[in-house]
DNA sequence: TCACAGGCTAGAG
DNA sequence: CTCTAGCCTGTG
């Protein structure tokens, strides 16, 4: 199915870190989410979705924020007089923040401390191979759940998770065991899910602002990694106006994080 | 060889 | 409270 979208660019959000299960075939966008697989193709100044309209409606519509109006974002960006920004947002200005399934979120950032991407993806997918559990009509695995791995799973160098085996081998074992966790971080305020993640072993301050900003979709977080921490003290020497942003600072994140990464 | 990669933990001060 | 060594592993 065809469908026209505003501030929608698959390129830059495939490069923007959010996500490391979509795939670049040819002209192909695989994406694997929510136990399924879209393939998506750009058809001029439209997009062709290999689904029916209910399941863009009931799934892929929520996952790529189509309820946030980025034009609000736009107007906020242009009228910031923060040329930088102005510029970085020119060159990213078809990111959005994916609404992403939370399980998958939590160990897909565990597993990206200190950590690069080809590797995180690489681990991921060793993770969801292992797991054996085929996404029906595809070539594709999804993430075994809480249960249904054993307990020594993670320890298997073949991962190459390194010292993150046991983070992931407790989170697993924790939500097994706390069935409805999950919903409950859910209905949590921004802060209260960030503090709450972070009583985990392996959830810092930076994975938890992820996890709050790419699933929870808490778009007042602003995730500081290495690169973030660099550009502020680039471009921002004198403080970045995080009051100015209120409630889009999660996006202006982005545009920042993909402009340092595309022009280093 | 060595730093560093989308950080965090644990322990010292 | 702040500060930082050490951590798995692949890459250039």
């Amino acid at each position: 199915m065809l469908k026209k979208i505003d501030h929608f660019d698959l390129k830059q959000i495939a490069e923007s870190g959010q996500c490391f299960r979509w795939k670049q075939e040819e002209d192909i966008t695989k994406i694997v989410a929510f136990n399924r697989v879209l393939r998506v193709r750009e058809k001029g100044d439209a997009f062709d979705f290999d689904c029916d309209e209910k399941d863009f409606d009931d799934v892929w519509a929520d996952y790529f924020d189509l309820g946030t109006d980025y034009n609000r974002v736009e107007e906020l960006v242009k009228q910031s007089k923060d040329s930088h920004l102005i510029e970085a947002y020119r060159q990213g200005s078809g990111i959005r923040i994916l609404r992403q399934e939370l399980f998958e979120t939590i160990i897909s950032y565990l597993i990206s401390q200190n950590n690069n991407i080809p590797r995180i993806k690489g681990s991921l997918e060793a993770i969801c191979k292992k797991g054996g559990f085929k996404i029906e009509g595809s070539n594709e695995y999804r993430l075994p759940a809480p249960g249904e791995i054993s307990k020594d799973f993670f320890f298997d160098s073949s991962l190459s998770l390194g010292y993150r085996d046991s983070y992931l081998s407790k989170m697993y074992e924790f939500l097994a065991d706390n069935p409805n966790y999950l919903d409950s971080l859910r209905k949590k305020s921004y802060p209260d899910a960030k503090e709450e993640l972070r009583k985990h072993t392996g959830i810092g301050p930076k994975v938890s602002d992820c996890i709050c900003l790419f699933s929870l979709h808490h778009i007042a977080a602003f995730p500081i990694d290495t690169h973030v921490k660099q550009l502020l003290n680039k471009y921002y020497q004198d403080g970045f106006n995080y009051e100015y942003f209120d409630g889009f600072a999660g996006v202006i994140q982005q545009y920042l994080f993909y402009y340092e990464l595309k022009n280093k």
